[in-house]
RNA sequence: GGACCCGUGGUGUAGCGGCCCAACAUGCCAGCCUGUCACGCUGGAGAUCGCCGGUUCGAAUCCGGUCGGGUCCGCCA
């Protein structure tokens, strides 16, 4: 059976987008929505669209009245059934931007399936703007047009590239449930009341983290899952309450094996859905954390450009005659500069604007020196830098201008992760501005070797920085510990500090695709890093018992990934927000505006599950 | 928890104190049209400018509030 006679029904013996002139002569019937109608009195042009394509058909009053009659009724996006010949277009005719324009079906019955309202916006259009919110309330209208229908199909290919690859590879795919057990830990739980026992709540998974963990010790050896999670926080383009997870686990493993694994088949899915792309680098580049952060000021590095952030402390003399500089470097913070090329000219609004966004992410100020080719400079603190600093400054960041525009220097000074962290922001930013990213290339890179534990003042403890389960390298296996000796006695200056976990991101231009690590599977061990999270030990027990038990009867030693479904479609995709390869999402409010949900349970609901609102105090 | 932006016929925009009972494009309706494919031509209908309140002789336009949407900071192990 061929693919096109899969799609045969009683109501159609072929789809619209599939005919070619091979299958001139043939009588057809096609069923499908009315993209548009030509009107030329006795003569009515319609293309006839489903989801495989669109093909012209046209009816003569002449030959089929009746039907002619039908079609001048007709309105667009009303669903027919045609029935016709497949005929070759008249010489001169041919529409070379239809996959079908080489044939027309001249149409001698037509039905009336369904009629439709004028709707709220264009679907012929597929260039046309529409307001969101619109489009979410009449999604299903939004998901006729070709631009979003494209993506959910190149997104179905993509899980089915998935599957295939995992099963070529041995893994078993497990269902895992949703109503699960809260563990505040993290992100805010969705929760669910429970009716047989009330009082009680289930959460939705956050991650099925725990369970497939446990499918590790249960002997599954390879894992994966196509998991939906939830996560109560915050919506932002890239973030919805709901969204998928390709989640992964495997046994006996290593970082190195997990990391060929996984690196493998991003690379083949991504292969086969977008052959056309190019992969900027093979095998994927791996840097380190503290790497990562130093030359880029982010654990999510952007290296489809350079513009690498440059070091400054080391080259400056010890009094650069500008205090802001020498204060940073006294209080142990560092003076990091990007230079942008191209950008000496740059106007004071925009240095403005810059300086705006810096102080936004945390940074006191930013410095900028702009300077010409001819060896001008403009910036605000030329006279306070001493000449020898200022000789040291340019030697440090490549020399004089380059470029016929001149060059601008962006200098953050400040504790050493925020000086990086907010030159990293600004560097992407003014990168995508000047345009230095190519939006075809695919830059994949592992970034590695993360702090095990970041410290928590307000609280008191060690929180993990990715995953709570997570190993510490195993050179770093004795830092698990407090200078106290008692880990219930935790400080910033516990050896826990300098702990680096076998913890691995994998990073597609910029954007986190997904975390994993190899994780403890000692039990001792995981109560040892859980005390210096916090928990005691009953806590621990009480949140993570099942994990914790099983890992006393025979636990293989494990490791996996989660890798972020939407957000490896929306890239390959070529969109910013993932909201655009979902079929259904929500607002940034959390509302579903086709559905109108969330909405208020009516009394009933409430009276079973045993509960009742109580009116929020304004 | 916070900052900022947007809301004008069905859709997308313009108008930003009187010249506006609101303009343009498209869509919609009617008529004409036998080779169009964003068909064309002629005519027509359609918005009290998100909502509430205020300032003013006068508000789509200014101010306050509110609702909805978006971007961002915080948040997101």
């Amino acid at each position: 059976m061929t693919e096109a006679a899969k799609l045969t029904t009683g109501l159609r013996s072929d789809v619209c987008g599939a005919l070619r002139p091979s299958d001139v002569g043939r009588r057809v019937r096609l069923a499908g929505w009315i993209h548009r109608r030509r009107d030329h009195g006795s003569l009515v042009f319609i293309d006839l669209r489903d989801r495989y394509g669109i093909v012209q058909v046209v009816v003569d009053a002449a030959v089929a009245p009746e039907a002619h009659a039908a079609l001048t009724d007709a309105r667009s996006e009303w669903v027919i059934a045609v029935e016709g010949t497949v005929a070759a277009r008249r010489a001169g005719t041919e529409n070379e931007k239809l996959a079908t324009g080489g044939i027309e079906v001249a149409g001698e019955i037509v039905t009336v399936l369904s009629q439709a309202k004028t709707p709220p916006f264009y679907i012929n259009d597929t260039d046309a703007p529409v307001d969101e919110s619109l489009r979410l309330k009449y999604r299903y209208l939004d998901l006729r047009r070709e631009p979003l229908r494209d993506r959910i199909l190149l997104r179905s290919a993509m899980v089915q590239a998935i599957r295939e690859v995992h099963h070529e590879h041995g893994f078993v795919e497990v269902e895992t449930p949703i109503l699960i057990k809260s563990t505040p830990e993290g992100a805010r739980d969705f929760i669910v009341p429970s009716r047989l026992q009330q009082g009680s709540v289930y959460a939705l998974p956050q991650s099925p983290q725990q369970m497939k963990q446990l499918l590790m010790v249960a002997g599954f050896d390879r894992y994966f899952q196509i998991a939906r999670c939830f996560r109560d926080e915050d919506l932002r383009g890239d973030r919805q309450p709901e969204f998928t997870q390709l989640d992964i686990e495997m046994s006996f493993v290593d970082e190195a094996s997990v990391r060929a694994y996984v690196e493998a088949m991003v690379i083949e899915v991504t292969k086969r859905i977008r052959p056309d792309r190019p992969i900027q680098q093979l095998p994927l580049p791996t840097f380190t954390y503290e790497e990562a952060m130093e030359r880029y000021g982010s654990d999510k590095p952007d290296i489809r450009f350079a513009m690498e952030l440059i070091d400054l402390g080391a080259s400056l003399p010890e009094s650069t005659g500008f205090k802001v500089f020498d204060e940073t470097r006294a209080s142990g913070g560092r003076i990091r500069a990007i230079r942008v090329a191209g950008r000496g000219g740059i106007t004071r609004s925009d240095v403005d604007d810059l300086t705006e966004r810096a102080k936004r992410y945390g940074a006191n100020g930013l410095v900028w020196i702009a300077l010409q080719p001819d060896g001008e400079v403009r910036s605000p603190i030329a006279k306070f830098l001493s000449p020898e600093a200022t000789t040291a400054l340019w030697s440090a960041t490549g020399g004089k201008a380059t470029h016929a525009d001149g060059d601008l220097l962006l200098i953050v000074a400040g504790p050493k992760i925020l000086s990086a962290e907010v030159l990293g922001r600004l560097r992407v930013e003014v990168a995508l501005e000047l345009g230095l990213a190519d939006p075809d290339v695919l830059a994949f890179c592992w970034v590695h070797r993360f702090p095990m534990y970041q410290w928590e003042a307000e609280s008191g403890r060690w929180d993990a920085t990715h995953n709570p389960f997570s190993a510490p390298v195993p050179e770093h296996l004795n830092l698990l510990a407090t200078t106290s000796g008692d880990l219930a006695k935790r400080s910033e200056g516990d050896p826990a500090a300098g702990a680096l976990a076998q913890q691995y991101d994998i990073v597609l231009n910029g954007w986190e695709l997904g975390g994993g690590s190899i994780r403890i599977h000692d039990r001792a061990l995981l109560e040892r890093s859980f005390a210096l999270m916090g928990h005691s030990l009953e806590d621990a027990r009480a949140k993570f018992g099942a994990l914790l038990d099983a890992f006393e009867y025979g636990a293989p030693p494990h490791g996996g990934i989660a890798i972020g479904v939407e957000r490896w479609a929306a890239l390959l995709a070529g969109q910013i927000n993932i909201r655009e390869v979902m079929a259904f999402p929500k607002t940034q409010s959390g509302s579903d505006l086709m559905l109108e949900a969330p909405s208020e349970p009516d009394a009933k609901q409430w009276a079973e599950l045993g509960l009742s609102v109580r009116p929020v105090k304004s």
